[in-house]
DNA sequence: TGGGGTCAGATTGTTCTACAACTTTGTTTC
DNA sequence: GAAACAAAGTTGTAGAACAATCTGACCCCA
């Protein structure tokens, strides 16, 4: 027998989840339980289980009797999500195996991104360069590093959101990726590392500079 | 007005989280949703609520249809939970600040782990111990790897619980937090992250001895 | 004996209704 | 305008109900 249709809880957290990433309801917004529960077409009890799992994870902001708001990261936040990442992420490449399959997966990532460059596919750019930062951290074969970086590149996804300015977010960074993946293959992981903080350095200074410009706080 | 009574649903979460913790239910053992929801004397909802959480927190099992169960890491959990607390906690006290407040903390945590250890109170012995790398972690002031670690320490937790020898669990690892600290204040943050993996690498030997030992695939 | 199949019972997943607790909003009053 | 108050809306929780699914006991038949 075939275990098929997931349960519907899971299946709204996923749909929710995946329609904050997408910007459909903005950073901040309130989202109401019987607003979900009319457009998702599930009672409120199911919304609300829904509501814990995305809080959990970050990406909902809930305020007891105030309900819950899409999370929406200040200058705090970014800077917090940026540590972890360097943590997180550095550590793990410079530590890695050169010859790990996830490698492949940052060299297709990584082709994606520049496939998509040329055409100003800003949208395709940002995703392909995810998925090379994904893959860096499927080096590490650790299932809980891999969810929590998932959670951090989420919240990110909302920064990100409130920037809307794509190209600015996504089009320095390519070329930041060739240079770690080059210098995972022909300097070692060390050197790869190295560049790899480079480019979480640059990344963060430029979401601090048009956080501070829009002045948000 | 003082926001005063915490919603259930927290509650709840956080009392069944200890509760886990403190091994009230064992590791693998399943929670039904009546049984908690009479013992808490709270609705079936409100459990559901709470299990979501915890289940996102890694410490409970939720297996469609068939209901949620204590967390019961195996050999593959508890070594890729090494694998994570080596990833955060060393990198964390490499590229710590020795001035930090924190380090107070460990300061405290470390008297006091020293103080049950000839009293052979091994439960207070861990908990201390547990607090000082808690402590080494606020060191980098970062709450997402903060939230992180308390996840990875609670599931250790249960690894700890189904081991059931506090002695070896706890005993030989004072000395080493012993050793961390005083290389973080006389030699500095790179050799106190060098004896810190020392003692995460033989922490995790022990444990997966023993899990070896009592047959736990 | 043992391998399947079937059925009843138990548990989970979800909906609905109801109401208490709390927040928010708008209005009145000073 | 600020404080006090009332009304309306939302969240938090309970509880009943039922469908979907799992579990285990039982039976049948090689």
């Amino acid at each position: 027998m075939i275990q098929q249709g997931l349960i519907q809880q899971g299946v709204l957290a996923d749909s929710l989840r995946q329609s904050i990433i997408d910007g459909e309801f903005a950073p901040g917004s309130k989202l109401s339980e019987a607003m979900l529960s009319e457009r998702f077409e599930v009672s409120r009890n199911t919304v609300r289980e829904a509501f814990r799992v995305l809080a959990e994870q970050g990406l909902l902001d809930h305020a007891p009797h105030r309900g819950v708001s899409v999370a929406a990261p200040t200058i705090g936040d970014v800077i917090d999500i940026y540590r972890a990442r360097r943590t997180i992420e550095c550590t793990v490449l410079r530590e890695c195996e050169p010859e790990h399959p996830a490698v492949q997966r940052m060299r297709d990532a990584l082709a994606e991104s520049e496939r998509w460059l040329p055409k100003e596919e800003w949208q395709l750019v940002g995703s392909a360069n995810m998925a090379f930062h994904v893959a860096i951290i499927d080096l590490a074969d650790s299932p809980r590093l891999a969810r929590t970086y998932r959670n951090l590149a989420a919240e990110l996804r909302l920064v990100f959101l409130e920037i809307d300015d794509p190209r600015a977010l996504h089009e320095p960074f390519v070329r930041r990726n060739r240079i770690v993946l080059d210098a995972l293959l022909s300097k070692g992981p060390a050197a790869a590392a190295d560049a790899l903080e480079e480019y979480l350095i640059q990344s963060e200074r430029l979401v601090l500079g048009a956080f501070a410009r829009m002045g948000r706080g």
